[in-house]
RNA sequence: CGGGGCGUAGCGUAGUCCGGUAUCGCGCCACGUUUGGGACGUGGAGGCCGUCAGUUCGAAUCUGGCCGCCCCGACCA
């Protein structure tokens, strides 16, 4: 009763902050943009962590850790990557405070503390990483050089929102270095496919994996690669970026490599991430008005079972046969919680496990003792049936794998829903305004063109999709001709 | 940075025009009755009204400054 979230209908960026708020995902913090991750989200984020590092292991990486600090003259050093983050950079320029001789209590910068050089606090890390890679690398024998780091990032980003946009973001960041252009370009796209696999299989969010225009690439990129992903209100969402970045850093931080032939030259790099953001993916993708809606391997907890009681002793009874069931299910590495707290009522579990998102709720009470039953209960359709107990962790197993290919489905079916074809401007300004989504249209191939569009309809260029089909058509903008349809959408 | 809003108990709020130490709901604590969809009764605790200064016998309320947060844009993952 006291939770309620705004209707998604009614105002989708309100559902969704409420959303975050009472499912017990996030916070705001004291601090201008950034969040407290609680134990609710974090649970979720670290299942994500879990299944990623598994790919990224199995895939060869391992995992380092690098400084949160980069002094500016490193920082600078790969002169686009500096340009295009130096807006958003927090800069460390002191390193003590001292009493405030006018303000009692109170502290004020020293002045005599003064950095001699400022340290950037990352907003990525392929400066500090590319200065330690050159002491790392000699000669072919030492690449390829594949590395991940999870860790936290800063943007000083104007407007933020939970988990879509903060100022610090906990993400993952894999850096590599290859002897040729080709393994580089091989491993870019290995791990664009890393990425959709994951979103689409354990996120369970369907996503076009294409290449990023001029406009919208990585600082110090030749090539982005990126995954994006419809979200319930007809907005897209960048899901990941995997970027081919040539010889640029290698150049600018002169790392060269003896190769086979005895000959001295640059290595080929890579970066690739995902961050926190993946988590606003998932909520806006599944969930609904009752509140949060995780598919089950991502799911902290995939079961919670309800006992429904009178009495001490009829709590014994029941706790009894759960322990039973709960026991089963761990057998088959089915996560269960079993809320047994007498200082809530059914109802209110009932309500605070589907806010909360858990998949699967089993009831339990004195009159399934008796017909050996349970009721069990499906997040993500609020459908309920009575089953035998006995079986119950088979077809608990099963139901699983029916709810996280379900949600896929639905969202797939959503978002080829939500996705059309335009062949002139107007067309597609209407279908825009009127029906929002992913608009597939073909475009001359200029900047110029790419951000007129975007000025008059917010709407950008998601992606140049991967094996598009070639089409002989003109431009919706200036008529020119183009040989493709690119994606096209309004995004957060 | 532009536009809008807000700051009163853990949360959501009334009171602000018209100055007199603060309303209501949820939550919290105790006891009892309850438990198959957010229980009920009785009793109780909890507030330097964002902050600093001014006006006044007296300020949540009037005046000025400052700080912070949220929402909508521009910027971005």
């Amino acid at each position: 009763m006291s939770k309620v979230i705004t209707p998604r209908e009614k105002d989708y960026s309100k559902w969704y902050n409420d959303l975050v708020v009472e499912a017990d995902l996030a916070d705001h913090s004291a601090v201008r943009g950034c969040m407290v991750i609680k134990p609710h989200g974090y649970g979720i984020w670290e299942k994500m962590q879990q299944a990623l590092d598994k790919m990224f292991k199995d895939t060869g990486h391992v995992n380092a850790y690098f400084p949160l600090f980069i002094p500016k003259s490193l920082f600078e050093a790969e002169e686009k990557n500096a340009e295009g983050f130096a807006k958003e950079c927090a800069v460390v320029t002191h390193y003590r405070l001292k009493a405030d001789p006018n303000n009692k209590g109170k502290l004020i910068v020293d002045p005599e503390a003064k950095l001699e050089e400022e340290l950037i606090v990352r907003p990525t890390s392929e400066a500090i990483i590319w200065n330690t890679y050159k002491g790392w690398i000699e000669s072919y024998r030492d690449l390829p050089l594949l590395i991940n780091q999870w860790a936290n990032v800063v943007r000083w980003e104007m407007r933020t929102r939970l988990f879509l946009r903060t100022a610090e973001f906990l993400w993952q960041e894999g850096h590599t270095a290859h002897a040729t252009k080709q393994e580089a370009i091989e491993e870019t796209e290995k791990m664009l496919n890393v990425y959709a696999d994951f979103v689409e299989n354990f996120m369970a969010v369907p996503v076009v994996k294409g290449i990023k225009t001029a406009n919208e690439r990585f600082a110090g990129a030749d090539e982005t690669y990126c995954i994006e992903a419809l979200m319930q209100d007809g907005k897209a969402l960048q899901c990941g970026t995997s970027h081919f970045l040539g010889q640029n850093f290698a150049k600018a931080f002169d790392v060269k490599f003896t190769n086979k032939e005895g000959k001295l030259d640059h290595v080929w790099a890579t970066s690739w991430g995902v961050s926190t953001r993946l988590m606003g993916a998932l909520i806006m993708s599944h969930s609904d008005n009752q509140g949060l809606v995780i598919p089950p391997k991502l799911a902290p907890t995939q079961v919670v079972i309800i006992p429904i009681y009178k009495g001490e002793e009829g709590l014994k009874q029941i706790t009894e046969v759960v322990n039973s069931i709960k026991v089963k299910l761990q057998q088959r590495n089915v996560s269960v919680k079993y809320d047994d707290r007498d200082s809530q009522r059914p109802g209110w579990k009932f309500a605070e496990y589907e806010l909360k998102g858990i998949p699967l709720r089993i009831a339990i009470g004195e009159r399934d003792l008796a017909s050996g039953t349970v009721e069990l209960a499906r997040r993500d359709t609020l459908t309920k049936e009575v089953v035998k107990i006995e079986g119950l962790e088979l077809h608990i197993e099963t139901l699983l794998q029916q709810i996280q290919s379900d949600l896929y489905k639905k969202a797939l079916e959503r978002t080829v829903g939500s996705t059309h074809h335009v062949s002139t401007y107007e067309e597609f300004k209407k279908v825009l305004d009127e029906k929002s989504g992913f608009v597939y249209a073909h475009w001359d191939g200029t900047p110029e063109t790419e951000e007129k569009i975007k000025e008059e309809t917010k709407a950008t260029i998601r992606c140049i999709p991967l094996n598009n089909k070639q089409e002989n058509g003109v431009c919706i903008y200036s008529g020119k001709p183009s040989t493709q349809k690119v994606l096209f959408a309004r995004a957060y």
